[in-house]
This record gives structure tokens, C-alpha cells and sequence, in this order.
DNA sequence: CGTACCTGTCAGAAAAGGCTGACAGGGCTC
DNA sequence: GAGCCCTGTCAGCCTTTTCTGACAGGTACG
């Protein structure tokens, strides 16, 4: 069998993540992220952002399947929910965007396609 | 040597690109033009948006270097700006976007970095 | 000269994204 | 209990992007 079979992205899919590493905060966050994993509040503190606001770039980037957060107890008792860079990989060529292109859902409103965090969680 | 060195886009460069294609409109439109050149009026018909809207689209797509226009005289004398799509390779890695990370110009309007365009329109 | 096609640009409306401050809940230690 | 740290969410503001309609210029044809 191939080893790596030629990915071909769905055009949502691929569109959630170059939309959302099209932002210098976000490319930062994956920067400070793949450097180590990080809880919110110490990576706002890290690169100086305020908490809700990362919470939302994290939000867009964990939809993209670019990082993964999880909920993990310190010994003290603390929830603290740590994220993770995933080991994403895409090729960004002129074919593979006009493949992607023709699987476009119209409107993204229109059919609410399942996050990847979403597909997980409904297993 | 080396076929392909490893290429590693600055993260101004990058963010360009991503920022460019992270657009329902503008992937659909490089489809478009991959599927065959063409020129301004005729691909706002043939897709379905106005002139002045595919105009700024095509400029941001030029800008982050995905496609290059090219201003044609026609046998009757009418001047048409042709657009083609560029053949860009970018590989999209964790690694790769933590590099672009740490060159990002803190503000782009801070170094007005030149376009691709206006790199070749300087020789 | 009027019409038809091409090009570009501009002001201003509409929509989307980014960002802040404040609030709420939780568990721990003193 | 008060304080500290963690989590999340919300309304509202501000900035950027997206989009439209109208205007400008050019060449060619009848």
C-alpha cells in the first residue's frame, strides 16, 4: 500500500484552515504551542494577549484541527486545559485548490458541517 | 544538488498567501483560472460577481503572488488584462508556520514590503 | 456621434473579525 | 470567609474586509 496517499482536503475543511492561519496572532499561537504545550492563561501571559481573546483564536484554531486542547487536573485540584499542536500537513498547489474549490458548500451557514472536534466527540 | 530545497516562505510572504486563498470567493476563482485564463469582465460573467469586486479579489490573489495578470491588446485594438495561476508550492507543517512566526514584521504597515509584482516591476 | 466593449478607481454601505471589560463558576490555601 | 488561580461566556465597541453603484478613461464599429 502508499504510504502517503495524495490529500485532497474537502473545500471547507480546507478553507477553516487557511483562514485560520491567515492571522499573524494565530501563527504565532502555533509557534509558542509547537515550542510547548501550554494551558490559556500562561500562554496569554507568554505572548501578552488577553485571555478571552486567545480563547477565541484557540477556538478557530482547535475547529481547523490545527491543535487540540484537553481538560487535565493538576495535582492541586486545578482544571486546567491544556493545547496541543497537531502534526497537520497540507499542500497547497493550484490543483489542490481548485479541487477543493469544487466541493465548496455554498453558504457555510447553510449546511453546519461537523468541526473535527465535533466528528471525534460523536464516536 | 539538491532537487527541491526545503522551501521556507518569510512569514509576511506567508500570511499573504494564506490570508489570499482563505477566501471562498478567491479559491473559486483560482479554480476558474486554472481551468483557463482569462480576462477581467469575462471571468466576473462567467462566475458571477461584480467587476469592481473580482477586481480587488484578483489584486489580493496578485499580491500574495497566486496569480499574475497581464495587460493584452486585442486584434481590435481593446486592451485586456489576461490573469493566469501561478504554479505555487507551499507545504503547510507545523514547523513551516512556526518558522514564518518568527519573521513576521510586527505590523505590516510598519515595512510597506514590496509585492511580488512590484519585486519584478523594480529590475 | 452614439453604442459597445474593455480598463481602472472611488465613496459609502454592509458584514465579518478582532478585541476589551465584566461577569460567573470551580477548587485550592491561608 | 477572603484571596488566588483556573475555566468559560457575554455584550458592545472598533477596525478591517467585503461589496455595490457610479464615475472616469480608452479603442473600435456602424
Amino acid at each position: 500500500m502508499p504510504e502517503v496517499p495524495p490529500p485532497a482536503p474537502t473545500g471547507d475543511a480546507l478553507l477553516r484552515v487557511l483562514s485560520a492561519l491567515g492571522n499573524p496572532h494565530r501563527m504565532r499561537i502555533v509557534a509558542a504551542l509547537l515550542e510547548s504545550r501550554n494551558y490559556v492563561s500562561a500562554l496569554a501571559r507568554e505572548i501578552g494577549m488577553s485571555r478571552p481573546l486567545l480563547h477565541m483564536h484557540l477556538q478557530r484554531l482547535e475547529a481547523a484541527g490545527l491543535v487540540v486542547g484537553t481538560l487535565e487536573l493538576a495535582e492541586d485540584g486545578k482544571a486546567m486545559k491544556y493545547f496541543d499542536v497537531t502534526p497537520f500537513f497540507y499542500e497547497l498547489t493550484p490543483d489542490v485548490v481548485a479541487r477543493a474549490a469544487a466541493t465548496l458548500t455554498d453558504a457555510e451557514r447553510a449546511q453546519p458541517e461537523k468541526t473535527e472536534a465535533e466528528k471525534e466527540e460523536a464516536k
